[in-house]
RNA sequence: GAGGUUGUAGCUCAGCUGGUUAGAGCAUCAGAUUGUGGUUCUGAGGGUCGGGGGUUCGAACCCCCUCAUCCUCCCCA
């Protein structure tokens, strides 16, 4: 017999872990609902074709593609096909709905996009819903990364008010708080990279010019250069894009405004490029008006000291997804070393990929392993979050037992979790067993206590027990 | 897709330049102890040394292949 083991990338949630996960959840829930999002929930499994080409080369080849089932009944006619498009399946990046129809869900944007399209009749627009569910990519795992793993989306379409932008930031802001995590949430527009592109002679190779920036924090100026090189990017152009981006070593708080009048200075001449600007003026406007904080930067615990968190402009920030158009934003928790626990944008078009044109969408993720992961490294749970059932009967036996049981049914009538230790085992077994579970109380139910329709309480943290009635009992467990 | 790390008991790991019967702690089970745990003592069970092949009188240790793992790059949450 081989050993037990789970695919790779993906992890089993003992109960501790579960109930610090759900913390999160919970966390991200009564925010999405406070903001008035609606919950909507997606099949585990997409069509293939449903997937493919929305997530650029890399995407594609990370998505999981399920084998498809009875491909050994096939009729002769039809094996041919197959052979062929297994040969192909064989020799080169490519997947056919012949061999594999359906996929595992890569994201949650792309399948609500498709929801939205299947459901527009009865949609009331501008639609906001979150979705709180897990994706799965091929990718290989290393610190962070898994290949099951949940997002928490939320998202408005049908509206291209920049009101949904600010509001989403107020959510990145509130979320992070509550949960204790020190956060930059980083900010640009697609439209103001696009403006870069053509104010440096390069208005086709976007893409390629968001990639290479988009490393500057990793690689530096001179790695950033290389890559742009490589691209067909000549010097010229580069030394134009390098102003536009503004000179290094700016303190990480310099002013949001500042940054804003300085580029839309530089942005004359591009019409795309200035109506960017424009627009995250505008964001950020709404945004101090709607935000708890002012739109100010918000001070948080980090280890022994404190913190800046907030928001921040970033003209580098990029993004790989292809559909962004307007404003892109991403969220890196301070203190720790980890990738983006967040992000998201404005996508003007991606219904349109499923035929409803002119819906606008913008929506923002929440990565909830890598926070789960950045929250542990911190340690900011609360500490209450372990508890499980609050006593346990100990379980003499014959008569004792069944007095025990009575007891029981009254806790759980007067809504105390408890349990009974299902067997008369040998009394240090059961006690060993209610040390290792951590209730806050052990109950005995022996001959005494039956014969004076009591029973003994014991607090198992202080090791002090009591003598008393059932209905103090309930009343004691009951004050925790 | 490229590069590296580590695979020994249920878990965490020792194991010397290759040497006879592969160890420890924790965990489990039993007993001291059929009404007092977290903190006692005694004992027991548990191993194809990731798998396959090779070198050798002899391999956990050296060589090749393979699988798994974690990490870095690419890319992303």
């Amino acid at each position: 017999m081989s050993k037990p083991s789970i695919p790779q990338g993906t992890r089993d949630f003992s109960p501790a872990e579960v109930r610090k996960r759900q913390y999160i959840f919970n966390t991200l829930r009564a925010i999405f609902e406070l903001y008035g999002f609606q919950p909507l929930e997606t099949p585990a499994m997409e069509n293939l074709t449903t997937l493919t080409g929305k997530y650029g080369e890399e995407g594609d080849r990370l998505i999981f593609k399920i084998l498809n089932n009875g491909l050994h009944e096939k009729k002769e006619e039809d094996k041919n096909k197959l052979n062929a498009e297994w040969e192909k399946v064989l020799s080169k990046p490519y997947s056919s709905p012949v061999v594999t129809e359906r996929a595992l869900r890569y994201d949650l944007t792309i399948p609500f996009a498709r929801y939205v399209v299947m459901n527009q009749n009865d949609l009331a627009f501008p639609f906001r819903r979150y979705q709180m569910q897990p994706v799965w990519r091929a990718d290989r795992p290393q610190k962070g990364r898994y290949r099951e793993f949940w997002q928490c989306d939320c998202d408005v379409v049908g509206s291209t008010s920049l009101i949904n932008e600010a509001e989403l930031l107020c959510i990145y802001e509130e979320a992070f708080v509550k949960l204790g995590v020190p956060f930059i949430i980083q900010v640009n527009s697609r439209k103001i990279l696009a403006g870069m592109a053509e104010l440096c002679g390069h208005p086709d190779k976007l893409v390629d010019m968001t990639v290479a920036i988009d490393k500057l924090d990793k690689i530096g100026r001179a790695g950033v250069e290389g890559e742009l090189l490589g691209k067909g990017f000549d010097k010229n152009a580069i030394d134009r894009l390098f102003v536009l981006l503004g000179e290094g070593g700016k303190p990480i708080y310099f002013s949001k405004q500042e940054q804003l009048d300085e580029l839309k200075f530089k942005m004359n001449g591009s019409e795309i490029g200035t109506q960017g600007v424009k627009e995250l003026e505008q964001i950020l406007e709404y945004h101090k008006s709607i935000s708890k904080y002012g739109g100010r930067n918000i001070d948080m615990p980090l280890g022994d000291g404190a913190m800046q968190s907030g928001i921040n402009v970033s003209f580098s920030l990029a993004r790989g997804l292809n559909y962004y158009t307007g404003m892109i934003v991403e969220v890196v928790a301070l203190g720790v070393q980890m990738g983006s626990i967040g992000g998201g944008g404005r996508y003007d078009d991606l219904t349109g990929l499923f035929g409803l044109k002119n819906l606008s969408g913008v929506g923002v993720s929440f990565g909830v392993d890598r926070i789960y992961d950045v929250m542990d490294e911190l340690q900011v749970f609360p500490d209450q979050l372990a508890a499980g059932a609050q006593a346990m009967l100990v379980n003499f036996g014959g008569e004792n037992e069944t007095y025990a049981l009575s007891i029981l049914q009254q806790l759980r009538a007067s809504n105390i979790a408890a349990e009974i230790y299902p067997d008369a085992a040998k009394f240090d077994k059961q006690m060993k067993y209610a040390n290792k579970r951590g209730f806050a109380y052990v109950l005995l139910p022996g001959d005494d206590e039956r014969n004076n329709k009591k029973i003994s309480v014991k607090n198992f943290a202080t090791g002090e027990q009591k003598l008393m009635s059932i209905d103090d009992c309930i009343t004691t467990l009951a004050a925790g």
